[in-house]
RNA sequence: GCGGAAGUAGCUCAAUUGGUAGAGCUCCAGCCUUCCAAGCUGGAGGUUGCGGGUUCGAGACCCGUCUUCCGCUCCA
């Protein structure tokens, strides 16, 4: 345990020696909870984010990529119910410690007076004959008692919650003797309230009709553009719609390095089907998630897939791809069956009609949607986690390398002079200079050649060409691989087709 | 947010009961010209996270604050 806990700091300090991850704002002491990518961090994001964008969009006739606005109209996410659902007020007890919604906790003492009523009704109805429980509940003066009891708990509760007063709250917890079912104390801090979307001012004069919000998903951008996307590019059922973006959370508590963030990047794919095919759609993008994620080579037994049995507000099925990160198996991609909830829910916010015409059968319909949604970060975090290793090699010294796969490396080729003279450098700048167009490449001429090979193993290089004297004299120079440390030689004009067949995209995404 | 631990050079860490902040690696400039981080010379780099306090004197003690890690809580 204290080894994966190890592995995990060797991570994220990996991540910043080698500009990878940095803490936002470090020399103001940071954010929290909010990180940077550095220069091989962004293109390490970059090359994942076109993998997926690849394999979702370019490799399937039904499926198109947008871009939608970070800002959206306040009615979005009253339609799609994030308003009510980002909205909870909590209150701690002081002695064990534990955190609770302060509604539940009003709601379950309510629920223990109903049980009051019920047990009432339950020793009245085997007292009488002729029991009639609708007189009953009106005239027996315990249960009215109890009845105007929960009434006024209700209405109090209502009103204080839409007066935004969480004095009061708290004071209903107190006028109620509510205690705390660990500690059984009633040692309660005040209500706090939870807003966890983010708000800002939209216009630059202040006024509390401009209040938006950062989108805390990117799928309604998707949702609200369905009609847009589905007419202008002549979309049958079914297809997908894809979109990558940031997206915002203000989480109560975030942790573990870059795995939950306020400010986070999402890779999203929205797929619009028929209603009651959504479960084979559903099948077919579990296992066509699971079988991406398996391409990267992590090994298959870091993945699991996760069903959910508590579904959210919006679902009828939903599950996770978990991969096992140094602190045990965590969601790494959600796909979720929606049904038509969000299509549904914008029609009726909107007035505008959201469906789908079929001109086979003849009728129009409110799409039902399967979506897949993968947290980019979470992916670069399992991408650098995995690779990272540090191996003991033959002459007993150690390496530290980041195992990517080729065509995810943020450095695909580094060229090296063996010395920095003798026309070596210029013939290594020839080189750099052909594969540029394609590939990220670097040219090192620094230090001893054996610490450059260890310092593109850090950053995962897969392929060191290095140019030596015979290179001046027959034209060949070799080329190194990363994993097993081995060279060959081979002729100048060999390089481009080897360095394709290695380390393109096209090569990983030919493998799906 | 609560509890625990921590914060000293870019990195890893020293600094006796409170007494002038150091080392290795890295980095930079040269020399050397070497196929797996280890040669030579010189150099740079610090308001000890930040702000107060105690003291003749604080990296160390006290208070506050920020950040990180671990646990709890939350996770649409």
């Amino acid at each position: 345990m204290s080894n994966a806990e190890d592995h995990f700091k060797n991570v994220i300090s990996h991540s910043k020696e080698y500009g990878f991850i940095f803490q936002s704002s470090e020399i103001y002491d940071g954010l929290s909870a909010v990180y940077d990518y550095g220069q091989n961090g962004a293109e390490l994001k970059k090359n994942l984010r076109d993998y997926w964008w690849k394999a979702m969009v370019q490799l399937h006739d039904n499926i198109v990529g947008i871009d939608a606005a970070i800002f959206m109209h306040p009615t979005t996410w009253k339609a799609s119910g994030h308003v009510d659902a980002f909205n909870d007020p909590l209150i701690d007890n002081k002695d064990s410690k534990k955190r609770y919604r302060a509604d539940v906790l009003i709601e379950e003492h309510v629920a223990k007076i109903e049980d009051k009523i019920r047990k009432e009704v339950e020793k009245a109805a085997k007292r009488f004959e002729n029991f009639d429980q609708k007189l009953f509940l009106q005239t027996n003066p315990r249960v009215v008692e109890y009845a105007e009891k929960i009434n006024s708990i209700n209405s109090r509760f209502k009103k204080a919650m839409e007066d935004g007063n969480l004095d009061e709250v708290k004071q209903i917890i107190l006028d109620l003797e509510i205690v705390c079912p660990i500690s059984g104390t009633r040692n309660w801090t005040d209500v706090r309230q939870f807003n966890l979307m983010f708000a800002t001012q939209l216009g630059s004069v202040s006024d509390e009709s401009s209040t938006i919000y950062l989108r805390p998903e990117t799928a309604q951008g998707i949702f609200v553009n369905f009609l847009n996307v589905q007419k202008t590019g002549r979309m049958k059922i079914p297809f997908g719609i894809a979109q990558t973006g940031k997206a915002f959370r203000n989480e109560i508590v975030a942790r573990q390095f870059i795995f939950r963030m306020r400010e986070f990047e999402q890779m999203e794919m929205q797929y619009f089907v028929k209603p009651g095919t959504e479960m084979e759609s559903y099948e077919y993008w579990k296992n066509a998630r699971m079988r991406w994620h398996q391409s990267l080579g992590f090994g298959e037994n870091r993945y699991r897939f996760h069903n959910h049995l508590k579904l959210a507000h919006y679902a009828n099925a939903a599950c996770d791809i978990e991969f096992e990160f140094p602190f045990g198996f965590k969601e790494l991609e959600g796909i979720h069956s929606r049904t038509d909830f969000d299509l549904k829910n914008h029609e009726e916010f909107s007035g505008k009609k959201l469906r789908f015409f079929d001109p086979e059968t003849k009728e129009s319909y409110i799409p039902y949607v399967v979506e897949t949604s993968v947290g980019l970060d979470r992916l670069f975090l399992a991408t650098l986690a995995t690779a990272l290793k540090t191996e003991k090699i033959e002459d007993g010294s150690e390496r530290t390398v980041l195992n990517l796969p080729h065509a995810l490396a943020p450095v695909k080729v580094a060229v090296l002079p063996l010395v920095n003279k003798d026309g070596l450098p210029e013939l290594a700048q020839k080189i750099v200079d052909e594969l540029k167009f394609d590939y990220q490449v670097q040219c090192e001429e620094k230090d001893t050649i054996g610490k450059r090979y260890r310092r593109q193993d850090a950053i995962g290089t897969p392929l060191c060409i290095t140019i030596d004297h015979q290179a001046i004299e027959d034209g060949t120079v070799t080329i190194r691989e990363r994993d097993s440390m081995t060279q060959e030689r081979v002729p100048l004009n060999a390089i481009k087709k080897i360095v394709d067949e290695r380390v393109s995209l096209s090569s990983l995404l030919k493998k799906l």
